[in-house]
DNA sequence: CGGTTGCGGAACCATATGGTTCCATATAGT
DNA sequence: ACTATATGGAACCATATGGTTCCGCAACCG
């Protein structure tokens, strides 16, 4: 195999930039504070020992991953949580959620038994 | 601020590194898989074109993660999925839900902590 | 008007990530 | 005893990421 370019840039898919932006706490942190109130880049910085612009950077990632949009007001650009990437994550864990609420070994062995004859 | 060395490695918390884990459609397609069988690292690599090796770094990634465990068949070593991290994730977006899951006012919770204890 | 605030662009840096190749080792099968 | 299969280690490469600094611009406030 060619040591492939490494492709024309990113390609992300939607759900691939959701949890690429949760997997940073600081974000994650900055989601939480958005929950109960809009808040500005400059509000939003004072609990963490980081430059603000280190902070709008990690804004600017959750926007572009559609977690959060910005309006404005004067110089402000006040930014708001927005539920569907999330609402997006919960529907993809769905799928998973058998796994710990119970119940398992019977769907492993439904599943396993549809797959008859196939592998190995 | 002072350009901080950038911390003195990783110091990821378990939140984080799943997140980062569940942030590439590979690995979360090997997931997928894992969820009706147990898997050796040349079977998973068989839907894609990308070298076991490749395939067999994303499974450490998952191992790292937590989300997968390998246990030893030879010389295979199947990996089989791990529902906690999941359930961590299923835990943290509760507290987003919300959002998307119509209103939110004190009679809904209210109604919703009274169905907990009831039945069963 | 001039000063201050809020924010983002650009350049820069160190480290992480996703992939490759090549090789070593372990186990199985003949 | 050989040969084939399954896997991981090491080195390498290009690009992404998380942070910084410095600067410019828009909008507010005296």
């Amino acid at each position: 195999m060619v040591p492939q370019p490494h492709g024309s840039g990113k390609a992300e898919d939607q759900l691939s930039a959701t949890f690429a932006a949760l997997a940073d706490p600081t974000r994650r942190a900055i989601l939480a504070r958005l929950l109960t109130h809009e808040a500005s880049v400059a509000e939003l910085a004072e609990p963490f020992q980081m430059t603000t612009r280190g902070v709008s950077k990690h804004i600017g990632v959750l926007e572009a991953a559609g977690l959060v949009t910005r309006s404005r007001d004067a110089q402000r650009r006040p930014s708001r949580i927005r539920a569907e990437p999330l609402a997006e994550v919960d529907v993809w864990l769905q799928t998973y959620r058998r796994l710990w609420k119970g119940r398992f070994d019977r769907l492993h062995e439904h599943l396993a038994s549809q797959r008859k004859g196939k592998h190995r």
